[in-house]
DNA sequence: AAAATTTGACCCAT
DNA sequence: ATGGGTCAAATTTT
């Protein structure tokens, strides 16, 4: 039962993260030295796409929530390890469950209280009001919750800007064998969005008004698509950009460091993660094996994301 | 009556 | 002290 495959990537996980941290470091000596400009774009540039690869490679991990139906694997969750002796300030790893958020967007303005269907059956147990936003959120968990301890819960929300626009946050994986996944496997892992029988002629991806966004705010939002229409590289998240003629659609991104363009799959969904969690995810004791050195380059170098 | 939702209190991290 | 997540009693829905 060990997951290789999970073990794996996470090794490619770290690799790419190390490298990315690498890169940053050199970059930095390089902005002392005042180099040439030239050369701190590339690093950039170098730095941007391990990240990227990265995140790609943390967003298909086993560990973190598939895109496509639950397969209704076995309960995965554990609970506690009863191995974290290590006095020395205990990190506390809260974030063991999955979890990822989609974006679904509704036809009607008027009226509409929430986003269609999931395939699951759901019971709300609380409300609250957000601070800065216009409306507030809404909590659920499983209906099972009680008959067989399932976990999984949700959070629903309605954009603030977009008034079609729902944010629905998923945390844990169901552990009931409920509800047939409905063969629209999109019902509960993609944003149906749907509403075809229209002129959309528009390419895939549009406005949809997507944002990758991390703790600092980094952002990724569409932008044009290079009226290529071919096939998209398998590898999500490939390699930036400056290469014009793509196939595949690209986007801009912009953070609090400069800005570039990322190639994109359409289909692949977009999700939110907190670096802070993704950091602890990865950085799990239990899967530190022989690379616990990355423990040490990852809590002492990014301040830069926080 | 049973099941689900509403809503303010409560609790736990910042 | 605050903000956000959950609890649970009251209330509504079926």
């Amino acid at each position: 039962m060990e997951n290789g495959g999970a073990a794996l990537s996470r090794e490619r996980l770290i690799g790419e993260l190390n490298q990315g941290i690498e890169l940053t470091r050199v970059l930095e000596t390089h902005l002392d030295y005042a180099s040439p400009l030239e050369f701190q774009r590339l690093l950039v540039r170098s730095l941007l796409s391990t990240l990227a690869r990265a995140v790609s490679i943390a967003m298909t991990s086993p560990q973190f929530p598939p895109l496509p139906t639950p397969a209704s694997s076995p309960c995965p969750t554990d609970e506690s390890h009863g191995g974290d002796v290590h006095g020395r300030g205990s990190k506390k790893r809260k974030t063991l469950e999955p979890q990822w958020t989609q974006w679904i967007r509704v036809s009607s303005a008027a009226g509409v209280e929430a986003p269609a269907e999931d395939g699951f059956s759901w019971r709300k147990y609380g409300q609250k009001e957000i601070l800065a936003a216009k409306f507030p959120r809404a909590y659920y968990r499983c209906s099972h919750h009680k008959t067989r301890g399932c976990p999984a819960r949700k959070q629903v929300q309605r954009s603030d800007t977009d008034e079609l626009l729902f944010d629905v946050i998923y945390h844990g994986v169901h552990s009931c064998g409920a509800q047939g996944q409905v063969a629209a496997s999109g019902a509960a892992a993609v944003p149906p969005a749907a509403e075809a029988d229209g002129e959309n002629s528009e390419p895939r991806l549009r406005n949809e008004a997507l944002i990758l966004n991390f703790r600092t705010g980094l952002a990724i939002k569409p932008e044009e698509v290079d009226g290529g229409d071919g096939e998209l590289p398998s590898p999500l998240f490939p390699l930036v950009p400056g290469e014009p003629g793509g196939a595949s659609s690209t986007l801009a991104i912009a953070g609090p460091s400069g800005s570039g363009q990322l190639r994109v799959d359409p289909d692949f969904p977009v999700l939110e993660m907190d670096l802070g969690d993704f950091f602890s995810a990865v950085l799990d004791p239990d899967f530190m094996g022989d690379a616990v050195e990355s423990k040490q380059y990852l809590s002492s170098a990014p301040s830069f994301f926080c």
